[in-house]
DNA sequence: CAAACATATCGATACGTGTTCATATGTATC
DNA sequence: GATACATATGAACACGTATCGATATGTTTG
């Protein structure tokens, strides 16, 4: 299954969703520097130079559209990309780009 | 190569750079368009119904992000996906988002 | 060269959204 | 319960950009 090659226009409108989500540089970042391990929120902040709220804000979109899952521990929560899927797929992404770079 | 799970931020900018120009429902219609084989302008906006203006336009960014290239044929300039990288791209996406939507 | 067709560009507008500041919610410690 | 810490939420602003209409560029045919 899955091997569509056309997706139907809803389908489109759901995998350009996520797409949008990834195009941007601070929340790609946030995804990448949670790809490691799990972090905690002041954590990203501090270690990427962003403001708290930011960031929060930035989680709470990523975390609307499944990409990743935050867990409490005492006062903070820790978070971490969803799944296997996003995972793969963000390492995928980037070593295209990264081949992509290298034609000229 | 290419394995740094960790992109530098300038590798980061560049990324979501791509992944934006992909966050849109109507570019990854033209996109996926194109997919199947080389598409004239006017037909891709006769068959996804947009106006040549908009389609046109759309192309520029894609054409400037080097992820479509288009070829003069009389009077048509038919647009194709820039290269096979491109193309998996899209395709493992897609997969990657069908997936995605059969977990629950 | 003029006319017709295909595509590209320009100007303007409407809308979404990334960011900030201030504040609220939640959690542990005294 | 009060205080301090960590995170989340809300309002407001600035900016980018998707879209449209009109026009320009380029290409073939008479």
């Amino acid at each position: 299954m899955s091997k569509a090659p056309v997706p139907s226009q809803l389908d489109t409108t759901i995998l350009a969703e996520t797409f949008r989500l990834l195009g941007d540089p601070t929340r790609l970042r946030i995804l990448f520097f949670c790809l490691e391990s799990p972090r905690a929120v002041g954590d990203i902040a501090a270690s990427l130079d962003l403001s708290q709220s930011l960031v929060s804000h930035h989680l709470r979109l990523l975390r609307g559209a499944r990409l990743v899952r935050g867990t409490r521990q005492a006062k903070q929560v820790f978070y971490e990309l969803a799944d296997r899927h996003v995972s793969d797929m963000l390492v995928d992404m980037a070593d295209h780009v990264c081949e992509e770079a290298d034609e000229t």
